[in-house]
This record gives structure tokens, C-alpha cells and sequence, in this order.
DNA sequence: TTCAAAGTTGACAAAAATAGTCTGCTATGA
DNA sequence: TCATAGCAGACTATTTTTGTCAACTTTGAA
């Protein structure tokens, strides 16, 4: 069980964005070379945020992406669901009729658990939540060289 | 982020295993029936399953499989492990030396967040209490019908 | 006003992972 | 001794992932 890249390029982009979060818009060219990730690969991730409504575009020169909402208020949950899709462990959490097997309510249990325990974690952190760890932990490696 | 077949078969099969924990050995051909799962394909599971010591073999006329191990003493997180490898979010959960990118730590902690999120939870249950959870959603199911 | 930067869209495709099939074995209990 | 059942591994079809690309639209700035 892992993340695809779309999960693992978008979160970090995003980040990206929340550390820039009211200042210019970024371009897609700036951050996939910052990120070293292919630009058109990049372009369509975007076109999902956006669509999504996680992130505006601006266009023309100087234009870019900017987050949409304040870091506090996009998690990283949101950014997931639209890039991987809602998390579905199994198929048949949702799809009650096709699954009347005799182990069905047992392992749909199992499946809802897991499934649950993700959303759970993802949709608690939010990229302001990044923002802070990332900082305090520049802080502590400062200190840690003698700065 | 969803589960291979690999997991929610062998998950499936076990659960099967667990049932009929005590009595005669499995064969393959049996579960494959009940859960409709092909049968070459559920060999290959549990040839991993057997090499991984959580089921045991017994060969010849009226073999099968059979839990090595009580199902209080199985987790679903173990069997997991052993089909969908460990949960790997990213793969640099692990590999802290080619990623020397700036936002490294802030995306790399929250790698690590969800997967012991999920590795709780999945190590937390065993084959016992999705046993229990059955039986007692059976009781309920039989109330309800006013049986 | 014009042009270049930047976003938008959708088609295409290589590569990897997944899911499943099959064949020919070996072991062993009845 | 033979039918049953596991063991091993090669093989393949399909799907998903991970990109790449080209043509087009919008718009800010010179």
C-alpha cells in the first residue's frame, strides 16, 4: 500500500505554495524545478487541484498558482482525496449489494477501520501544520550546527 | 490509496482459515469456491503466506491449509505485510540519504504519520476479532429478524 | 498593440504493476 | 498405487501509472 506520485508531487507542490502563501504566484516551471518533477506532469496534477478549487490560477506573465484558501484551511486529506481519489481500501465499503458473500460484514469492517483511521490522519493535518514543523525543525538544526 | 487483490484475497482466505480454526485443514479448491477467487491465483498467495510462517501446509488426500497459529495470535497487519509488502507511503521513509530537498523533513514526517496510522490499526486486529466481530453481527442480524 | 509568458486541454505512449493462467512436478494418505 | 492436494515457476493479458507532447487560449507588460 503506498501513494502514487500524483499524492506524493501534489502534497509537496502544495507545501511549496503554503510556504509562499501571500506572495507571488508561483509557475508550474518554478516549482517543478524546485521539486525536480516533470512540468507537464506537473500541469495536470494542477488542473485537478484547480478544478478541485485548492489552488487559483493566474494567468498571463508573472502569473502562476496561488493556494485558494489560507494553509490553515486546505489538510492534507484534501489534497489526497482529489489526486488519488477517496481513499477505498476495498471496493465494496460503498457498494453494499454486489458483496452477499458470508465474510462480507466481517472484512468491510476491517476494510471501514483502516480506511477510517487514514482519513482520519490525513484530514488533520493541514499544510499551515507543515509549514510549523518545517520551520521549527530548521530551528533545531540550527542550533544543533552551533548557529 | 487502495489495497491489491493480493491483500483483500489473502485477508478474505484467512478469515476463512480462522473460521475453521481446530477443525480439518482448507484445501485451496475449497476457499477458492466459497470466496470465488481463482485457484492458481490463491496458490500463489498462500505459497507466500506458508513461506512467511502464518499458515502451515498439510499435503496429500485430504490436505489443505491451516493457521500455524492461533487467530488471536494472527493480525491482519501481519498478513498484509506478507502480500502487500510494508506500507511504504514514500519510499524515502527509509532512505534518508537521496533526499536532500529542501521541504524533505516536513513531507517525509507526514509520510511517516499515516503509516503508522495504518499500521496501528492493523496490527491492532487480529483473525480472533474479526471472528468475534461476525459472530456477534450474526446474533444481531437473527434478532432482528425475530429468530 | 503586440508579443511572449503562462495556463488549458486532450491525445498519445512507454513502463511498471497487477491479476490471472497454465503446466509439470512432488508428496502423501487412503 | 493412485487420486488428491500442495509446490514452483514460467507466461501473459490487462490496467494503472507516469509521464510526454502539441496545439490552443489568455493576459500582463513593453
Amino acid at each position: 500500500m503506498k501513494l502514487s506520485t500524483r499524492g506524493r508531487y501534489g502534497v509537496k507542490a502544495m507545501f511549496e505554495l503554503a510556504l509562499n502563501y501571500g506572495s507571488e504566484p508561483l509557475s508550474i516551471k518554478t516549482i517543478s524545478e524546485k521539486q525536480n518533477i516533470s512540468e507537464y506532469y506537473l500541469e495536470q496534477l494542477f488542473g485537478s487541484l484547480r478544478k478541485a478549487g485548492l489552488v487559483k490560477s493566474i494567468r498571463g506573465a508573472q502569473g502562476g498558482y496561488v493556494l485558494s484558501r489560507p494553509p490553515s484551511e486546505i489538510t492534507v486529506g484534501d489534497i489526497l482525496d482529489v489526486l488519488e481519489g477517496p481513499i477505498e481500501i476495498s471496493e465494496c465499503i460503498d457498494d453494499e449489494d454486489n458483496c452477499s458473500r458470508i465474510e462480507y460484514c466481517a472484512t468491510r469492517l476491517l476494510w471501514i477501520k483502516i480506511r477510517d483511521s487514514v482519513n482520519q490522519v490525513t484530514h488533520s493535518i493541514t499544510l499551515e501544520d507543515m509549514v510549523n514543523d518545517y520551520k521549527s525543525m530548521n530551528i533545531i538544526t540550527s542550533i544543533k550546527r552551533g548557529e
